[in-house]
DNA sequence: CCTTTGTTTCGTAATTTTACGAAATACGAA
DNA sequence: TTCGTATTTCGTAAAATTACGAAACAAAGG
């Protein structure tokens, strides 16, 4: 079946991505801390959380690919922060989305 | 390894509920619609979206049991609204998430 | 009762997600 | 260069998601 060409809007779609990235407990927990604290390491996330640091950065990395949450390489760590940007525009299209 | 019991907060695993039934284009379409013209029916949305209506009811199955959508049996068609008192829940977690 | 209408459930398949431990990578320090 | 620390990628497995068409269901109308 073709495809119906952008059947979605834009917005529709990337409310969806965004939605998709806070899909899982965990993901929703590290933005909360992210949002509170300014930014924060793997390892100590990987302290808290009750999962293994394999799983974690795999959570992270699908953070960074929705675009919510950006890594700083900062050697031998990776700082992660928020990435305000989107975070903004996240936020924007939720509140449209509710009212 | 044992659940460390409730590591998350339940606005966490609330908000994360929410978010994954908002977590694919076709549902955030559909409360799209709800949220701006009140109810419809399967069938009203079976004809626009580009899905097989079969599709389209596990989608409406998965908002249901997220809680922001409810059906309204009304023979022999079904009444798709929001359930206004979840709406609101989830609009509050969205908002309180991103502040 | 049989048919039509609107919708969901079933069976199934392909893909994605979630999870883990082991191995790899990258860098600074000894 | 070798070691130690911090983190990610790989390989893999189990479970969930997404999708479809066929079959089932339920109620109204003939």
């Amino acid at each position: 079946m073709e495809e119906t060409k952008e059947f979605y809007s834009v917005e529709e779609k990337k409310l969806a991505r965004y939605a998709k990235a806070l899909s899982h407990p965990v993901r929703v927990y590290i933005c909360d801390i992210l949002s509170k604290q300014a930014c924060c390491y793997s390892g100590d996330l990987a302290e808290e959380v009750p999962i293994a640091r394999s799983t974690l950065s795999q959570h992270l990395k699908e953070l960074k690919n929705s675009g919510l949450v950006q890594g700083e390489i900062n050697p031998p760590k990776i700082k992660y922060c928020l990435n305000k940007e989107n975070w903004a525009e996240a936020q924007q299209l939720f509140k449209e989305f509710f009212k």
